[in-house]
DNA sequence: TCAATTAGGACCGCAGTGGTACTATTTAAA
DNA sequence: TTTAAATAGTACCACTGCGGTCCTAATTGA
């Protein structure tokens, strides 16, 4: 399913949560954030952190404190949003370089799986929080997607095109 | 980690063998499969088993059976043979329309993860088992690569690009 | 001083992955 | 006709790690 985790996910709603009101450097704190995105806040919370400790958020202690976005929402990619939240980006194990996978010496797959890897996490870095917010990256997508669709491949139609469904 | 499931690799390696030959038609068994990718028979079985049902493979039973693709290599794309042994590719659980996210009405993701879904999914299915056996489509790569990079987003340099380590 | 925060763990149930085993069915070849 | 070598299908299981909770500091504005 290639499926990232939804804490991961989470660490999306909850960034793109910033950007909802006015002034996006604005401080909320996790019980805010937590009721706006309809997250429990033990989840929300321990989410917050990761994204504290990796520095996509700056943390406010004590009393009226919380969050705040430590960059603009521009500059801050999707792919470092989840890389924040599960860790180094890596579609196979041996992407990462643990280096126990016996097949490594015959396996003619591994040094293009570098390759896809680096391919996948541009798009995901392509896009920033802003993009995220309203669905305008349309100009973005299609063009990654017929970039994608035209590069002297068997043009065999694989692509089913599933019609997004928009929020309220 | 947006990591997929070591059996969807599998797939591709078994696929990819089929590449090594000669003759890419040919009648492969499991035990013979097994022994070339070095996965243990009893896996490799349960792949093929999940590629022949997705109709990537032709089986044929018997002595003397085994396995053969279906169809040209260059026409079987990475994206096929993952979805094949994993299941419809989503990226989130909201893609997949389970339909029970409270979090539906109010997030503003959602629809953008759909758009996402489509960007990745299309990076791999530009590439072909073909395009897996060698370290060949470095054009359709860094055309994606760049591409992403230059689509007029605020042009951070998130992108750190590893060094693939090649295999011998 | 107090209450409201974040920080940082420990902890745990449980689903799903990765892997195994067994039986039934098919079929080329002896 | 028999046999052995295959695949098909399904049940089964151990174990990892995800998602989620809870508790105890440390911090700080009111």
């Amino acid at each position: 399913m290639i499926r990232m985790s939804k804490l991961a996910d989470y660490g999306l709603v909850l960034m793109t949560q910033f950007l909802r009101s006015p002034d996006s450097d604005q401080n909320l704190s996790a019980r805010q954030l937590a009721v706006e995105t309809r997250l429990p806040l033990p989840v929300a919370s321990k989410v917050l952190k990761a994204l504290t400790r990796e520095g996509l958020l700056v943390s406010h202690r004590g009393a009226s404190g919380g969050y705040s976005l430590s960059k603009a929402p521009s500059r801050i990619s999707v792919a470092e949003v989840l890389e924040a939240v599960e860790g180094p980006f890596a579609m196979t194990e041996c992407v990462e370089g643990s280096g126990d996978c016996r097949r490594e010496l015959v396996c003619p797959v591994r040094s293009n799986w570098q390759r896809i890897n680096v391919a996948v996490k541009n798009v995901l870095d392509a896009i920033s929080l802003q993009d995220m917010l309203e669905p305008l990256p349309q100009s973005l997508v299609t063009l990654l997607t017929d970039e994608a669709a035209g590069t002297g491949l068997d043009p065999e139609p694989h692509v089913e095109r599933r019609e997004p469904c928009e929020v309220a």
